[in-house]
DNA sequence: CCTTGATATGCAACAAGTTGCATTTAATAT
DNA sequence: ATATTAAATGCAACTTGTTGCATATCAAGG
């Protein structure tokens, strides 16, 4: 259900197409959610189907139509009742702590390949989370009521992936003290 | 492929039925994976026609059998092949991130009654995660080589949790003052 | 001129995970 | 005595997410 909800909290900021919304998956929502074309696509066709979505194909010379989907009433609703039911705890299911449980299997090389990687990819998405933060929340401090919350999640986001560079450079530093 | 390679892993460690992995899931591995005993019993049925697994039906008087599950070498190869090739980075996808996005829609006590919920949440898996410390990892600077890798796993998980708890008094207290 | 990449959309098959239901035995509580 | 819970297993239908393929236009670079 999680995905309807963000498709109709982004469309009702601003209606758009797949396409648009795959793009603010990539940028301002990156944070928050992400979904690959086809999930997108099929979701909204869905969505529209069920009338939470209205859809208004725009024609185009010599291009394929644009599909511009807008929130209903019916939409709302959806949206405001997600809202409304709390949230159960998630299962833990993060594949590296599976790979991480048996680490003493590995030889020490592909270890180190393995966590560096990890580093890089977290450190990507920190240089994102930083792109969001200085295009969206550059002044924290004149945050408008609705700018809030988003700007306590990308902080969230922040902390959450600080947490685990710093534990992947313990981890780092133990195998190379092992090493030497 | 991620709960392949946990039951693998599990299972490699010491044979059992699809009940016992269950067990495990809800104490000394619920820090690394969980997943409903539908799923479990399900694909340890599959990797069994697959070969991975091998199955010992134990008659009971007077009870179900146990089906006892045994590695396979077949299921060593598949476990090896895992842990050798590198995971991708995994998708953004918290519902929690979700629903704090458009923290500022919520009724002021809606908003506190979630955060509390999942304040309780988390100290509660800090909770388990102490139990399992305390169980495996009582002496952390005597642990054996193989002990290492599911102590830092654990080390993480509890960060995390820490970071996720120190973050959400940090919204409840912003919060509170909004309110006074 | 041709290739590559971005724009823009979609189908079909599959894998992973959830929900609801159903069974039998044994132990414990009212 | 009866009810409930835990032990132990499983099916069927569904939702969610992935992978591979397919199409068409347009702009930029070699």
């Amino acid at each position: 259900m999680s995905l309807r909800a963000v498709l109709l909290i982004t469309l009702q900021r601003e209606p758009g197409t797949g396409y648009d919304v795959l793009q603010r998956f990539r940028t301002g929502l990156a944070h928050v959610w992400q979904a690959s074309h086809q999930q997108i696509y099929r979701e909204l066709d869905k969505m529209h189907r069920e009338r939470l979505l209205s859809c208004q194909t725009v024609a185009q010379y010599d291009k394929p139509d644009r599909k511009v989907y807008h929130i209903t009433s019916e939409g709302i609703a959806f949206l405001e009742s997600w809202l409304a039911s709390p949230l159960g705890a998630q299962p833990v299911r993060t594949p590296l702590f599976a790979k991480f449980f048996v680490w003493e299997r590995w030889p020490a090389d592909a270890r180190h390949a393995e966590l560096a990687s990890l580093r890089n990819t977290l450190e990507e998405r920190m240089d994102s989370y930083q792109a969001i933060e200085s295009a969206w929340f550059s002044s924290p401090d004149s945050l408008l009521p609705h700018e809030r919350a988003p700007w306590h999640t990308l902080r969230l986001g922040k902390r959450l992936t600080q947490t685990w560079l710093a534990w992947i450079d313990e981890v780092l530093e133990e195998d190379r003290e092992a090493i030497s």
